[in-house]
DNA sequence: GAGCACTGC
């Protein structure tokens, strides 16, 4: 039944790289009540004792094991909870306790080190506590903060961590992310997302609030993690009593010590089973079919466990789903195998059904039968974020969607490509969680080998820089050309973003930080967007765009289920709320119609289903919506709301937007079909979920997207006078080259020439 | 007349 086997038997054992530790299950921490502290501190050593500043730097592993299973909490004066010791068990029963001497004399010899350590080590958890006895950050007034790349994992590893120390969440242990503060004056270990600490950089230089910085989970690169090092490294001349370390998954470490002037490494080792790697014989023309058919032959004739197959995007999984399910009920009638339950997985799946994947495997048919068995069919987020127990086998085909930037027609896009040997490591990985386990690689070894890169390339090499280079810029590097990233990107990627900055005034011509670019720097937003909404009071507009730009940055409200009836009932809802001008006062409705009494009244969650809009998403708007608000309020951008009544209300909000879009304008095209952006000469359609009609010549679009086709997606009509009027230097005709757009723009500068020369 | 891998502020 399938041709992808006989699967050649490769040698090599895989040790999964696993990321994260800590489930979350962690995250609903049973706090306790502490009792009051009854008893004097005057039984030092056998139990336990108080920190002695003096040893600060020069601590055992020893002292901090004393402290920490004496009967009082050293860092509240507290009794230690009885709880507190079941744990402290498991805790000295991880790897990497065996290393804490180790740990204490690196950490003693040297400013910054870089740890390495695999799935199920507990450096995410131990590492910190180890650092909080011998840093004793709350006797000097100091902080330890620890970065997360995701915001769930900085809320569950605290949570985990303030339980594993007996103290509340919040207090001596909190986590810090976006629109949750969970710290107080009392907090000395603080988990937060690696952006919220770029974002207090931004604040203050020199990070001062901070005895030690430890970056976890360095080897994903994200475009945060990538400024910090940078930052970091600077920053460690500067403030020698500032200790850094890096944590990271075992592949690059080398990299890492490279990077920090040849820092010293201290490995920790994981504890996960061996996992082997089957690669078929020949290149899989079509991997779709070829995982479908791997997945129903391991049901088939593997032992018990489940699977997990990756594919790359929502449509493929749904597909995959689908036949796996029906040939699955074929094995059963035809075969006689136990019975199988499939689970799509992936990021715009709604949070209930992404937690199926954690229900149990269907049991046998009967007692002593064949095995029943899950499969989970998943994007990357099993590969990173979520983590699976129970799965056996991994079916990987080797490709996955990835971001990429292209600096010449300034468009990212994403575009299905081969995974890196790391990723294919990590996929391997996977299966070995709980006993050793089997992946199934639909690619040959040699192509393994000699096709896939070693790791995959960092965010900073994948992105339109424009918001990096006006953070850095926040954070007080003047020269950016020298800033010593770890993979510096492309220097037209530099230069398209300083050039756009400087379109957008945030920057001058000699590169330096206007007030506007200081201003908009404070927004947690694309610089074009913070622009928009600083420069929307001057349209009498700004409650309206704030929340236009507020439903631009969180994921589209619009469900469209698939099934003809369904579409269509989607698109007549969506309807209801079309304005003729564009895609961007659509959403200003749908905001305002969410917020209105009627939908209230029905409750806003049954509402949105009645009108088929995303909930969450509006929900987020609002919360989106909020912290920006507040932003305008404390740095005195007006809150001006457009009179409703006024005819000019709509044309105002229109006006706001071309003087922010103004780089993002499309032009029909004077002969032939669909429209031509204005700047790069790209040929492009408007995206069919527009509610505009094919006929306004000039549009503003929020983005260029590449699929089937070259699209424009929310799109609002604009007038050409406004563009030239509001960015008069951008539409200098002499910018332009010989061509449909030029004779156009030339035509527009004649007729507001005349009215100007009317007027006077 | 078509889709949005995954994060983060």
């Amino acid at each position: 039944m399938s041709d992808t086997r006989p699967l050649k038997k490769s040698k090599t054992k895989h040790t999964s790289t696993s990321i994260s530790e800590i489930e979350a299950e962690h995250a609903e921490a049973e706090m306790l009540a502490h009792p009051p502290a009854a008893e004097d501190r005057s039984l030092h050593f056998h139990d336990g004792g108080e920190f002695n500043l003096e040893k600060r730097h020069e601590t055992s592993a020893a002292y901090g094991e004393r402290l920490g299973s004496g009967k009082k909490n050293p860092f509240t004066g507290e009794n230690f909870s009885t709880k507190y010791f079941d744990i402290l068990k498991v805790r000295h029963d991880l790897p990497i306790h065996q290393q804490r001497a180790e740990f204490l004399e690196m950490f003693h010899s040297t400013q910054i080190m870089v740890l390495v350590g695999e799935t199920g080590s507990g450096k995410s958890t131990q590492l910190p506590q180890f650092v909080l006895y011998d840093d004793m950050p709350h006797l000097i007034g100091k902080q330890v903060a620890c970065t997360q790349p995701r915001r769930v994992a900085a809320m569950s590893v605290a949570a985990r961590v303030a339980e594993e120390l007996d103290v509340k969440l919040g207090e001596e242990v909190g986590y810090n992310i976006r629109f949750e503060n969970m710290t107080s004056n009392k907090t000395i270990l603080k988990y937060m997302t690696d952006g919220m600490l770029l974002r207090e950089a931004m604040e203050d230089h020199e990070l001062s609030r901070y005895s030690c910085i430890i970056l976890d989970e360095a080897h994903e690169r994200t475009l945060a993690t990538d400024i910090l090092m940078g930052l970091l490294k600077q920053l460690s001349d500067r403030r020698k009593d500032l200790k850094i370390i890096i944590m990271s998954a075992t592949l690059d470490a080398e990299k890492f010590q490279r990077y920090f002037n040849d820092a010293p490494l201290l490995a920790v080792p994981g504890r996960t089973y061996p996992v082997e790697i089957y690669y078929t014989k020949e290149f899989q023309r079509d991997y779709l079919d070829a995982a479908i058919r791997t997945v129903l032959q391991i049901h088939a004739t593997e032992d018990e466990g489940d699977i997990l197959v990756f594919l790359t995007g929502e449509e493929e999984i749904e597909t995959a789903v689908k036949k796996i399910t029906l040939e699955g009920e074929q094995l059963v009638r035809e075969e006689g195998c136990g019975p199988l339950k499939v689970y799509p997985l992936y990021g715009s799946l709604p949070p209930h059904q992404q937690q199926r994947i954690f229900e149990p495997a269907p049991q046998a048919f009967k007692k002593g039968g064949r095995p029943g068995r899950k499969v989970i069919v998943s994007t990357n987020i099993a590969e990173t974020s979520l983590t699976i127990d129970g799965v056996v086998y991994v079916v990987d085909p080797g490709f996955s969607k990835q971001k990429v930037y292209n600096p010449r027609i300034r468009v990212e896009s994403l575009l299905v490509s081969p995974i890196s040997k790391a990723s294919a490591q990590q996929r391997a990985g996977r299966a070995g969680r709980t006993r050793p386990g089997k992946c199934f690689r639909l690619y040959t070894e040699e192509a393994f080998q000699k096709e896939l890169i070693e790791q995959s390339y960092p965010e900073v090499l994948r992105s339109n820089l424009a918001n990096t280079v006006l953070e850095l810029k926040k954070l007080g590097i003047d020269d950016l050309v020298h800033f010593d990233f770890m993979d510096p990107p492309a220097p037209e990627t530099m230069m398209r973003a300083l050039e756009e900055l400087n379109y957008l005034t945030c920057i001058d011509d000699e590169g330096g930080l206007t007030s506007l670019g200081r201003l908009a720097s404070v927004f947690p937003l694309d610089p074009m967007l913070a622009v928009l909404l600083i420069g929307s009071p001057a349209f009498k507009c700004s409650e309206e765009i704030l929340t236009i730009v507020s439903m631009l940055s969180v994921p589209t409200v619009f469900i469209r289920p698939s099934g003809e009836g369904a579409k269509r009932a989607a698109d007549e809802a969506k309807k209801l709320f079309a304005h003729p001008d564009g895609d961007h006062l659509t959403l200003l409705n749908v905001y305002h119609s969410f917020e209105s009494d009627e939908a209230h009244e029905v409750g806003q969650r049954k509402w949105c289903i009645q009108n088929f809009l995303n909930y969450r998403s509006l929900k987020s708007a609002q919360s989106v919506r909020k912290q920006l608000r507040r932003m305008m309020e404390s740095h005195d951008v007006d809150l001006i709301e457009g009179n409703y009544e006024s005819l000019s209300y709509y044309d105002n909000i229109r006006k706001a937007l071309a003087n922010g879009f103004f780089m993002q304008v499309a032009k029909k095209k004077s002969t032939g079909k669909g429209y031509i952006t204005v700047k790069d000469s790209q040929d492009a359609l408007l995206h069919p979920s527009t509610v505009l009609a094919q006929q306004d010549e000039w549009v503003i679009y929020n983005e260029f997207v590449l699929t089937s086709k070259n699209y424009i997606r929310t799109i609002t009509s604009v007038r050409p006078e406004w563009l030239v009027e509001f960015a008069p230097e951008y539409y200098d005709l002499e910018n332009f080259q010989q061509g449909d757009v030029r004779m156009s723009l030339a035509r527009v500068h004649e007729r507001v020439a005349k009215m100007k020369k009317a007027s006077s």
